[in-house]
DNA sequence: TTACAAAATGTTATATTATAACAAAAAACT
DNA sequence: AGTTTTTTGTTATAATATAACATTTTGTAA
């Protein structure tokens, strides 16, 4: 298998990296474990480790206000500028955004202190469509 | 006590929000525990409890990529827009920003699936002053 | 001022999320 | 083949958070 980083995956990435593509919601860990249970694997590390991995690659995102992780959909995202996800308040439904228009954004913005924005994370709540009717 | 929402807090919340503000850096719960403990409180939901209600008064922000709480330090901010936060990659500081001209900029984004944005979190990270020399 | 309701607190137990530490196996390299 | 690096396996435990229920305190209004 190979990555948009060129990388092949190793056997417990690539059944991590599966069940999480599979899903259209972000999945918790333990939801991850269960499932590659199935294919032999036992404990929490080697799902953390193969997380900790495909983040680095840019191919999953952590959705921190949810402990939950989902593949990466923006193929012009990296792990340099910063990630956009539009989160449904009701349903917690999770979809990511393209982000040129804010990455230019971003990128003249100065904390207080001088400090420059290398990367990002950015959440947006609302009210999805589905839910709204 | 008087809040920016005019709403006066109980002891525990007092107590929990007197740890926060004493503090520079966002406030772990185990150690507002901790502190907390000194007072007489003894359990994990007594804080977790205060954590609540002062992040719904839009006392207290969560930093979600640390499971960290940290007073608001912005007047104009309340939970209806949203928050912004610079945070040192290094030395896991993290400083507040004004939100005036991204809340602007955000006010008229909407998600592929049409969800207008409510509230947000943006957090970005970058190498503080400090850290840098 | 008492009685009722609502809010806050106390308490125990347990669920959920994540990592440390070390051993073994597999793959890559020379 | 021998060495190093990467990946995997394994056990235990740390760190974060909530459920559920009992009690106390506070507010309210008859």
């Amino acid at each position: 298998m190979i990555t948009k980083k060129n990388k092949s995956l190793s056997k417990n990435e690539n059944l991590v990296f599966e069940v999480i593509k599979k899903s259209r919601k972000p999945s918790k860990a333990y939801t991850i474990l269960n499932e590659v249970q199935k294919k032999g694997l036992k404990a929490p590390p080697q799902v953390y480790r193969a997380l900790d991995k495909l983040i680095e690659l840019g191919l999953v995102h952590k959705i921190e206000s949810q402990n939950a992780y989902l593949n990466c959909k923006d193929v012009s995202c990296n792990k340099f500028s910063g990630t956009i996800f539009s989160i449904c308040n009701q349903c917690d439904d999770v979809s990511e955004m393209k982000n040129d228009n804010i990455k230019k954004f971003l990128s003249v913005i100065k904390s207080p202190s001088g400090q420059k924005c290398e990367t990002y994370k950015l959440e947006l709540y609302g009210t999805c469509q589905k839910c709204k009717s």
